[in-house]
DNA sequence: AGAAATATGTCAATATAGCTGACGTATAAG
DNA sequence: CTTATACGTCAGCTATATTGACATATTTCT
């Protein structure tokens, strides 16, 4: 079968008008410019921490984990689940790189011992500092160049993105100042 | 070769007091708060339109292209390789799938015959911009929830996040009102 | 005590999205 | 007329995720 990525019948684009440009109204008016600076501000926020895993040879998804451990230390490996969005056996394939490399190690809980409690590792602190002191530079770049106000209301801006199922959890791990705002219970998804 | 997990010495996490807790002031204050802000917040925004693609069998790689060729059409492979920084293998793939399925299409360039300028057909420019308007939503109801200069707030932030080397690029495709603010050139990269 | 639920690990197969390297072809530019 | 450019493609590899099925240790319920 044929594909249609191939050189043949392409007559030249000047003897067609533009398709499907100024669409007459639609029917709520799409905010492209932030839809697209949130892509490429993103991308270039992850991209610093990438180059500093690859010298460790892990990937984002090791990032995350670290990030996790070191953030929630005593995290059970359920906990970790929910936060991540992804299934046991997408965590366990990262997650035993980790604890096989020392950067995180498991303790079974006291009161639990079925639960796996994962804790870093003095190397693997040190290496979720770097990471986090990494993305750090460009916010503290940023805001250097922005009012004052601005950090509160970057804050408040992300916090608001956030589906209303997860906001409080993640609000519990903001510094108390970040945590006054108290927004109404709705969600998007 | 024996895996670190399993079930077998682990003592009871009481028994240790937290590793690589309070690292005795860090070179520059991590901003963690910030940092898994902008985590949540962008895997909700992301996780609005995957919804919507699965319907279609399209992932966030076709989305991309699609929102690329729908907001510069006429885009040539290259300027779209540049944009998207993968391989021209990777990106051929998913947009193969778009053109076949008839999202995009491709025509020959009028000045440079081995350019194949792309263009979102009808159906496309559709899907496009039902995308861009169920994303908007979830920017209307947080621009609702706050103050009136949070949406200038918020697009300043983002493009001084993106790397000065692509800053002006973007900058160029922001509404005119968008455009005001000249930064100094830097860049974290 | 025994059954059932829970927390976790693991095997196998699959999908998506990316990569490198090598090579082919049409067109443009020197 | 040679070289460079824009693109397509084949082959093989990696990382990250998925579903489904099953195993094991421990807790909880009856």
């Amino acid at each position: 079968m044929k594909t249609s990525i191939e050189r043949k019948p392409l007559r030249p684009a000047s003897t067609q008008a533009l398709v499907g440009r100024e669409p007459a109204a639609p029917e709520s008016e799409p905010m492209f410019d932030l839809i697209e600076l949130f892509f490429f501000a993103y991308r270039d926020f992850v991209g610093d921490a990438d180059r500093l895993l690859e010298n460790y040879g892990f990937g984002r998804a090791h990032h995350r984990v670290l990030h996790f451990v070191y953030r929630r230390p005593g995290l059970a490996i359920a906990a970790l689940l929910d936060i991540l969005k992804i299934t046991k056996q997408s965590l366990n394939r990262v997650l035993k790189q980790l604890l096989d490399a020392g950067f995180v190690e498991a303790r079974a809980g006291a009161t639990d011992r079925r639960q796996r409690l994962l804790f870093p590792t003095p190397k693997g602190a040190k290496l979720a500092q770097e990471l986090a002191i990494l993305q750090s530079e460009r916010f503290r770049r940023v805001f250097g160049e922005l009012p004052p106000e601005a950090r509160e209301a970057t804050a408040d801006f992300l916090l608001a993105m956030i589906n209303a199922s997860d906001r409080e959890r993640v609000r519990a791990h903001l510094p108390p100042r970040r945590r006054r705002r108290q927004l109404p219970e709705d969600d998007a998804a």
